[in-house]
RNA sequence: GCGCCUGUAGCUCAGUAGGAUAGAGCAACGGACUUCUAAUCCGUGUGUCAGGGGUUCGAAUCCUCUCAGGCGCGCCA
């Protein structure tokens, strides 16, 4: 469906090129102006300079052809050249029909769409998930489902870390433990055991301790950068080994991810890329982009114009090992072999921005990727305690994931109203739910580049712009849909109120604010809607009562616009990744 | 040292093709419940948009300098 604001828009804009001037001038935006209009056309003064007359002028001759327009209700010219539009309560009324009606809410499948890759979990293997982790999977999981929501071919890749030096250190940690076992038994030919030498939690605690000892000991440094090269070389024992720290991480990060209703289509890993290495580094050499850098192998990505050093892209470290970099790029070869994307979107830390620079320029420059291969980094900011400083648990170290979801949980509980009829079952997963509310919307409601404050009591309050505060609207449209029956043939009418009329104008901005937020990648646009919406209705709510009201053809569209604004807002939160329960 | 990002109300944050009086939430105070879930709604106040200079009819927004904070700068990821 179209946009409510594109049709005025190409309304204005045919008009502003039938008076002569540039259609570009004709672009109309919802009013900053609510109490004036709903609607504002600045173009006239933006046209008073190119063509040398008072933007008063052109806004008049423009208006001239504007004002009989059938959909307008009132129309003006204000100060300096502003046109003030309104529109009529018939068009906005349709279209709130034919939203309701509409599967998509008025959003337009893409007719073009594109096949876009996600890059957004950066896990590592046999590390637990801590809260580093949290603004990775719940922005790239909103981008993903806004993407997704517009049509396009959407692919999330996990993108587990497994194939690096904490890999090592972890198989060297369990030979220092166990040197019998048969993964070290350089003589071993026969079948390596099925079952892992060690539980998910074992493997979380094997790896710390297993780090914090390589950093103090050069030899247990040595034997982990000794260990990782050899099962990239392909040893036999150490990749059974590894097999089973894949197995045990994974089955416990699904489980992890899956609380946090956060889903990929991929699990593939740094490992994944293994395969074509040997390939793609040949063809590096044989194509003459290689060069040896104090022993290393690298690339050069300096332009010229750069305004800093940029260092050269790495491709072999000096002692011929891999690291990230060149799995990175390796990735991008076997996704581009794989899956052909015209965008790959990177979800990740905003302090690997320099890292990932390099690594798209050598990508594009290696002619590994076409020029039109559109790459998207998307670097978010820290999150914060409230001292300003990232987030700890009270004794200074790192938070789990789902520690941090447990306390959340905890916290929404306790505020939760005591209701007798809810089971313990039931009570549970209305504070999963709305636990989960309170840290994605909180997290979500800020720009994603910027660092931001986790304030847990803000969060997870009830009452301002919060998670909790949309699911109670929703719920509080459920309680009434259920007292009523729903006749959706029946149309929405007319608005009767200041208050209704706005209530139908934020919802007929749906598709609208759909594509922004995917435009510019941006689900606080999306946070800030919904609430606007839940806002309004709330007053609307206040103002009328519903299933008292006698005119049944009011009632019946009063019942239906509650229903479109319950499904306008159960999809925005969707988007969000965020499940609203039936009753709380 | 070089580079990037950030600085908006007491606090947490929105606010880009440059536009009218810079907006929300929280906190504070006052009001509205024989409820369709008051977990709501209504009302009241709040600003050198870090600072200086510039471009413009018009700047939180564009340019420039200064200050403050955060981050990054080849063999970790």
């Amino acid at each position: 469906m179209k946009k409510v604001i594109d049709k005025i828009n190409d309304l204005v804009k045919d008009k502003f090129e039938k008076c002569g001037y540039d259609r570009k001038y004709g672009f109309v935006t919802v009013s900053n102006r609510p109490d004036l209009c709903q609607f504002q056309c600045n173009g006239a003064l933006a046209a008073a300079k190119e063509y040398k007359k008072s933007p008063r002028d052109i806004a008049n001759d423009v208006f001239g052809e504007l004002k009989d327009i059938e959909i307008f209700q009132d129309i003006s010219i204000a100060g300096p050249g502003f046109i003030n539009i309104n529109i009529t309560d018939e068009f906005l009324t349709n279209y709130i029909n034919d939203m309701y009606g509409d599967k998509k809410l008025g959003t337009s499948e893409n007719e073009d769409p594109m096949t876009i890759m996600i890059d957004y979990g950066g896990a590592n293997v046999a590390k637990p998930l801590h809260v580093g982790h949290l603004r990775a999977a719940i922005i790239g999981e909103s981008i993903k489902r806004i993407s997704r929501y517009l049509g396009h071919k959407v692919i999330g890749d996990v993108h587990l870390g497994d194939w690096g030096l904490q890999i090592g250190m972890v198989i060297s940690e369990v030979k220092r433990r166990n040197p019998d076992l048969p993964y070290f038994d350089e003589n071993f030919n026969g079948e390596y055991p099925e079952k892992a030498p060690f539980t998910i939690d074992e493997l979380e605690e094997i790896y710390p301790a297993a780090s914090k000892l390589a950093k103090s000991n050069e030899d247990a440094m040595k034997e982990a950068r000794e260990a990782t090269s050899k099962l990239q070389k392909g040893h036999r024992g150490y990749l059974a080994l590894w097999k089973h720290i894949l197995n045990v991480s994974v089955a416990d990060l699904k489980k992890n991810y899956g609380d946090l209703n956060v889903e990929f289509d991929l699990w593939k890993g740094e490992s994944d890329c293994r395969h074509y290495l040997d390939e793609m580094i040949t063809y590096l050499k044989d194509n003459n982009y290689t060069e040896e850098s104090e022993g290393a192998l690298v690339i050069d990505v300096a332009k010229e114009d750069d305004k800093q050093p940029i260092p050269p892209f790495m491709v072999l470290k000096s002692d011929g090992a891999t690291l990230y970099s060149t799995t990175d790029l390796a990735t991008i070869w076997e996704r581009v072999n794989d899956y052909d994307p015209n965008e790959i979107i990177y979800v990740v830390d905003k302090r690997q921005g320099l890292h990932f620079e390099q690594v798209f320029r050598c990508a594009k420059k290696t002619k590994i990727v076409n020029e039109d291969l559109k790459f998207d980094f998307i670097g978010f900011g820290t999150m914060n305690g409230k001292d300003g400083k990232p987030f700890k648990t009270r004794e200074g170290g790192v938070m789990r994931l789902r520690d941090l979801i447990d306390i959340i949980k905890d916290n929404v509980k306790d505020k939760l109203r005591n209701n007798d009829s809810f089971t313990a079952e039931e009570m549970d997963e209305i504070a999963r739910k709305v636990g989960l509310s309170a840290l994605k919307f909180g997290d979500l409601s800020n720009q994603v580049t910027k660092d931001y404050v986790f304030d847990m009591d803000k969060f997870s309050s009830f009452e301002g712009k919060t998670g909790p505060y949309i699911l109670y609207t929703v719920v509080r449209i459920k309680s009434i849909l259920r007292k009523v029956d729903v006749d959706k043939t029946s149309n929405i009418i007319n608005p009767h109120s200041d208050i209704e009329r706005d209530l139908m104008l934020s919802l007929s901005k749906f598709n609208e604010v759909v594509e922004s937020a995917f435009i510019d990648k941006a689900p606080n646009k999306m946070c800030e809607y919904i609430y606007e919406v839940a806002n309004q209705f709330n007053k609307f709510y206040h103002n009328n009562k519903m299933i008292t009201e006698e005119n049944m053809e009011k009632k019946m569209s009063w019942i239906n616009l509650s229903n479109l604004t319950k499904d306008v807002l159960e999809t925005g939160l969707d988007l969000l990744g965020i499940e609203a329960p039936d009753r709380m």
